[in-house]
DNA sequence: ATTCATAATTATAAATTCAAAACCCTGTTA
DNA sequence: TAACAGGGTTTTGAATTTATAATTATGAAT
């Protein structure tokens, strides 16, 4: 199932070495995602013990994991009794949802008064390469669709990155993972691509003007009926 | 100077118990905000062995206080190499800022929107309190002015709990440790009360004609002006 | 004298061991 | 039959030990 943590990881998989507990933590992370059943469901118990040994590696890094993994809200531990991979009720989806919109649409706000005319550039690159994905029909729509959820993505990080606040960075990366811990995580539904693309024109539209007020409200109208397509 | 941990502190302390690592993580918060010269600077590599025989505890809860610290962002990891006391620029301050009155301000706007008569009233009779904490002049101006900030802190609190997104509380609690490690963390400047006294009857107008819109601009304005009277 | 190589020391990371709390099962009793 | 007591097992929490990486110190060579 899942192989053992190999020796020389450190040298194989990166550069610059990870601690065996972040490594263990991504791993961790990965499988709650996953969701499938009987392994890490959402409210089920974490077998220290049995994980530990899967991974072929000691309780101690993988603890140092599950309490990471807690911080972010992905686990939640209780004194004496373990950890629980967290439940997200509707009720969380909504809320965190509701902060990832709050949070980006501040962003769009950021990077259309302060962005430089070559990030926006940058941006406006994205986005035509996101017309581009569409605008082509090829007999595999599958790939077009792959390739628009990718770009979309870039977009959005990319957008994150000109507004340069660490803090609101490691914010939405936190709440997209607990967004992951739901069955419809996609933050983009399919079917909902044509809508999706005209709204990031209005988007890069007010970008562009340098329209503050403009660019927050129409990420903020991108996220409300991303939401909607959600919850259908 | 730091006195060992108790072996009877579960009992003591409170009625239900909290592991070692969660209390040792409070410990060394509360000295990271101390900022006191030679202990726990900002900057400054933390001994993993001196501080675990100062509390008499071994190293292992006390390297998985720091992990918790690090998700929390007060400290720094580097491997193989230790923990570190994060280093808050004047950038870091302004973006944190800027992420706290993002998060309260659209936390009034909720709270306009959904709170209850009853919600709405507790608020109403915390701010009567807060006016009247400044209406009377004591002798004493010191006990005044220190009722207002801990009636202040409470109707902050409430607003949050009551615009009832326990992401966004956890989000707040983590953003404002942050301000905390910073010399100037008041968030509410002496010399001030005046004016955040007027701030807050906007505020509290805003709530009650239930004004989501105003309410969100009010707070939007209150801590903008804090800002401002911070850097000064 | 400076630089490079290597040995010794120090500190972190991880594994292992130990202690104690919680859980579970069985048997007894009301 | 249900509830409770008690013992054994499991599992968490913490301490200790071990391994390994990094730093410092030492010394030789250019």
């Amino acid at each position: 199932m899942n192989a053992a943590i190999s020796p020389d990881r450190l040298k194989s998989v990166s550069l610059k070495p990870v601690s065996l507990h972040e490594e263990v933590a991504e791993l961790l992370r990965q499988r709650i995602f996953k969701r499938s059943v009987g392994d890490l469901e959402p409210g089920s118990w974490i077998d220290e013990l049995k994980l530990a040994e899967e991974y072929g590696i000691s309780r101690t890094p993988l603890r140092e994991a599950l309490k990471v993994l807690a911080t972010e809200g992905l686990v939640t531990m209780k004194v004496r009794r373990g950890a629980y991979v967290t439940e997200v009720s509707e009720q969380d989806l909504t809320d965190v949802y509701h902060l990832l919109s709050l949070l980006e649409s501040d962003a769009a706000g950021v990077v259309a008064t302060a962005a430089t005319d070559a990030q926006l550039q940058e941006l406006a690159s994205l986005h035509a390469a996101l017309e581009a994905a569409i605008d082509t029909q090829p007999s595999n729509q599958e790939q077009s669709t792959e390739q628009f959820f990718s770009i979309n993505e870039q977009f959005h990080m990319r957008l994150l990155a000109i507004a340069n606040n660490r803090w609101r960075d490691q914010m939405v990366a936190d709440l997209r993972k607990v967004m992951k811990l739901n069955r419809h995580n996609s933050l983009l539904k399919e079917g909902r691509i044509a809508e999706s693309l005209a709204e990031h024109r209005v988007i890069m539209a007010a970008l562009t003007a340098r329209d503050a007020a403009a660019a927050v409200a129409a990420m903020h109208a991108h996220f409300r009926n991303g939401l909607e397509a959600a919850n259908a």
